[in-house]
Parts: structure tokens; sequence; C-alpha cells
RNA sequence: GGUUUCGUGGCCGAGUGGCUAGGCGGAGGUCUGCAAAACCUCUUACAGCGGUUCGAAUCCGCUCGAAACCUCCA
């Protein structure tokens, strides 16, 4: 076990903790993942790659991690209202599909798009379609804890009367009797005590397409219950980490809290983790706002708002260079720069290998290391972590220009600290374009061959036929770079 | 209206009481037949007004502005 002390921001408390596992070194982390009715956006990136960052330096640092992410497929309430239609059952009306097939559709487009993100696989990755059993033996507890009433074949959770012994608005730190008075009159609310009261089953309307079997009513789980019963069926009763956006905040993780006390009696989350939202114009991302781009389209440059095609490193490394807990404003302008730094980035690692080592080196790799350590540990802090290893870049380049020395020591500890944090904690691939021109034997033999050609044109000061040449392969996607050792040459990036 | 959070240089974005993050852009330079690329150096900001303090971007108050949640949302 690596000794790292970290500290994380416990929403539950406001302030950072040390991260203290409950039965260490095994870690339980939970994390909402995606309503699978659409194509993952921007929006959907940050909570994954956050807690993707987490799974692996608690892997990094040896914790024995079970991660769970759950894919919704049940849909939720459009409305709060009776005439509610889930929206995968809305998606698969219009599309004139079976629920299932609009599910399975987009939980592969999802995993695509993970896997484009170099986002680890979790290690269970549960439907709520495929636990709806889980979820009526949960709410048949809080029913017998009497914490849960029906009305009219829906079951609904007695916030009202939770509150009296606990305490319902710890986390989103709400005062249960304002939301009383401040709730606005909906409709279809009359089965309810209280307006703050929230379903655990709804019973079905007969256009309901999405339904199943229960000891009340043919319906569906309501909005909430799904995580509380998969957190437990795979984490247990009381587990380290639960994560998701903050817009979960509440009302769906203080409903979670309800739901695992009222049914087992205690709490089930150590440490609340919850990411800010992607932004753009200062603007939430979101499905309802209209102002949403897919993933998809990002990669493929296939957006208004955008002048090209991004690489999916370049997305990674923009949500990592911000803090997890900041607002993130999104831009082409912004995803651009955090481009053009990846590269330095990237091309510092593929340079150091190439550098001739001194006698005596100038730097203190270690410090860098630790500096890089001390940043992840506090509260998972990437920005900072990231400036030090601009730090180390710059010396590798002053290096690779001979006004600075490293001993072959250094550039081997160099070269592990890149690759430890760059690649196994960041999760950031080196794009292909920079490792295939080895790979490759028949195109680099021609490239090489061309270039042998145009440097004896270029000896000869024949420019014509050196730039005809250069000229051709730039129009191949090829770039060749004259330095002063020699020429280089690589696949252009996106 | 309620709850919470935030306002940092041309842009993005760290920083929670003294030690001028980092990236992008810009300026100058190095290299080069030219070009591109690359590299180096430079580029002292914290919404406004008060207060606490020897000292505040950082703590407190007020003002202005913005966002999230309160309804599905990552």
């Amino acid at each position: 076990m690596k000794n790292q002390q970290i500290y994380l921001y416990n929403t539950l408390k406001r302030k950072k903790e040390l991260f203290e596992p409950i039965n260490s070194p095994f870690v339980g982390m939970y994390v909402c993942g995606p309503t699978v009715y659409g194509d993952a956006h921007l929006g959907h990136a940050r909570p994954a790659i956050t807690f993707d960052l987490i799974y692996r330096y608690l892997k990094h640092l040896d914790y024995k991690v079970r991660y769970v992410r759950n894919i919704t497929d049940v849909g939720h309430l459009e409305d709060d209202c009776d005439e509610g239609e889930d929206k995968i059952a809305k998606k698969a009306r219009l599309e004139k599909l079976e629920p299932m097939e609009v599910v399975q559709y987009y939980t592969k487009r999802y995993h695509k798009d993970m896997e484009a993100l170099n986002v680890l696989d979790p290690d269970i990755e549960p439907q709520a379609s495929g636990h709806i059993i889980e979820q009526i033996e949960m709410i048949k507890e809080i029913i017998e804890k009497e914490f849960a009433y029906e009305a009219n074949g829906s079951i609904y959770f007695d916030v009202v009367k939770y509150h009296q012994s606990h305490n319902y608005g710890k986390l989103s730190r709400r005062v249960l009797d304002d939301m009383i008075c401040n709730t606005r009159e909906l409709e279809g609310q009359d089965e309810k005590k209280n307006s703050v009261d929230f379903a655990l089953w709804k019973k079905a309307m007969p256009q309901h397409i999405m339904k199943w079997n229960s000891p009340w009513s043919k319906g569906y789980p309501g909005w909430h219950i799904e995580c509380s019963a998969m957190s437990r069926k795979y984490l247990g009763q009381h587990f380290d980490i639960h994560g998701g956006g903050i817009d979960l905040l509440f009302p769906h993780h203080e409903c979670e809290i309800a739901q695992s006390v009222a049914a087992n009696g205690k709490e089930a989350v150590k440490y609340w983790l919850h990411n800010n939202m992607i932004t753009v114009n200062g603007q939430k991302m979101g499905k309802s706002l209209h102002n949403f781009i897919t993933l998809r389209e990002l990669f493929n440059g296939d957006h208004m708002a955008l002048t090209k095609p991004f690489n999916p490193m370049t997305l990674r490394f923009f949500i990592l260079q911000a803090h997890y807990r900041n607002p993130l404003d999104f831009s082409n302008e912004a995803l651009i720069a955090a481009e053009k730094g990846l590269n330095r980035l990237f091309e510092a690692q593929q340079k150091l290998m190439k550098i001739i080592p001194s006698e005596k080196g100038k730097i203190d790799v270690n410090n860098i290391k630790e500096k890089c350590y001390k940043a992840i540990n506090d509260d998972f802090n990437t920005p900072i972590a990231i400036s030090h290893l601009f730090d180390a870049v710059r010396f590798i380049n002053c290096a690779f220009d001979q006004v600075e020395t490293l001993d072959e020591k250094q550039i081997k500890s160099l070269n592990k600290l890149l690759d430890i944090f760059v690649n196994d904690i960041f999760g950031l691939k080196v794009p292909t374009s920079y490792t295939d021109n080895n790979n490759n034997n028949m195109l680099s033999g021609l490239v090489e061959t061309l270039l042998e050609i145009r440097k004896n044109a270029r000896k000869q000061k024949d420019f014509k036929t050196s730039d005809y040449i250069r000229d051709k392969l730039y129009e191949l996607n090829i770039e060749i770079k004259d330095t002063k050792d020699g020429v280089l040459w690589n696949i252009k990036k996106s």
C-alpha cells in the first residue's frame, strides 16, 4: 500500500476530510450513471472523468476498489404529476421501438464514448430494470418501518414523518418547513400527504409501456430508489464514496439518504462527492436547455459551435485542467488552448527519451513528484498537479535543447513520473499519431526514403524538389519538422 | 422568493492571510535556404466600497453582478 493521505471534500460536512476507508484496503464507490435515452453530451463526460480519476488514483495507491456505476434504463418521470411518462418509454413511443431496444442502443453508444475518453469500466454496471425485485424489497422495508404509505396503488415516502426523527435536508442544507411553504402547487399531488413526499413506486397508467408487477400495483419504481437498492446490493449497507453531479444533490441524493436510513436504520454513505457543471456562456449545459454538445459531435467536429473535431483526450485534459468542484466554461477557444497544452505535454514525454544523458543533472525529480502527490491528495486538485508537470516539461525542453542537463537516473525517474501521472492517473492516452511512426514499417520506410531524397536535394540547394516532397507529404497528413538534429516527422494530430 | 455557490490579467483556470500556479494568446528572441513547427525570455490580475490585521485576492460586512438547486438533468 502506497502511503498517501487523501483529503476529500465531503458535501455532507461541507469540508475536507481525511479519507479513511471503512474497511481498508477495500473501498466501495457508487456513482450515478447516465439515463440512456440519448447520446452522452459534454456534461456526462465530467462525472465520468472525475470519478475515473478518483478510481484510478485509489487503485494506484493499491486500494481494492469496487466501483459501481449504474445505468438508468427505467426512466424517470417527465413531470411530477400522474400523467408523467418515463423518458425511455417516451423515446420508445416516438421511435416506435421496444424500450429495451432504445436502452441497448444508447448504452452501447455510451460505452463507446467512454472508451474514447479512456474512462475505465466500472467493476459493476447495474441496470435499474434488472433490479426491480431489489427495489420492491427495499420499498417493502420502508413501508414496514412506517416511513412510507400507499395511495391508490402508488407508494410515497413520508418525508414529514421521517423528519420528526431524522434530518431530511442534511445533505442539501434545506429546511423542510421552508420547502413546504415554498413548494408550488402542482396538479396530481392529491395522493401525497405532503407536497415534499416523493414516490417510491408509481402505479402505471394504461398507456405506460414499461411496467412491472408489485404487491401494490402494476407500475414502475420511483425516481430515487434504484440507487439506494443497487448500492446496497453491491456495496453493502455502509460504503465509502458516493459520487455524482452537483445537480443531483437535491432531491436525488437527499432522498437516497432518507430511503437508506429508513430501510437500514443507518446512513449508507461516508463521503459524498459532487462534481460541478460544464457551462456554455456561463450557463449550464443541459438537455432541457437545448445547448448541449454531444461527445460524438465534439469528436467529429460536427456542431455549429466547433471549428474542428477534437480528440477525446483533449476533452479529458480540458476537464482535468479545472478542479472538479468548480464550474467549467466550455468554448471552442478554451478547447483549442487545452489541445495545444496537451500536445506540449505529450511531446515532452516523447522528447525525454531522446535526450543524451549528462554526467550530472540539475533537477529535483523527487520534489516534483512530491508536489504532484500533494496536489492530488488535496481533494484531487488536478490543475495544480498539471502545473507541476509543466515545470517538468519546461526543464525537459531545456535539456533537449542542451540548455540544461539531465543524468540517466533523472531521465528514468522523470519518465516514470510522467508515466504514472499523465498516463496512469490522469488517464491521458498518447494519441496514436505519436507512436505509430515505428509501428508501421512500410509507412515509415517510405517516408524515410522520401526524406533521404529530400535531404540530398537540400544539400544541392534543389529547394524546388525538397519543397515538393514536403508539400506532398503535408497533403497526406504527414508533417515534417526541420530541426538542427535532423528531420522529424509525424502524422498530423486532428 | 428560498437554499447554496461564485465573481482572478486579452481568454481559460489554480490559489483561503505574507513566499507573484499553469495553459492559451500576445511581444521579443533562437533555429532555418524558405516555410512550418519547436524552443527560450517577457507579459504582476484578483467586481466595487468599507472593516479586521503589521500585512487581504484570501477573513468580516454591505453593494453590484452571475450561476446551480427548489421540476427531468451529469
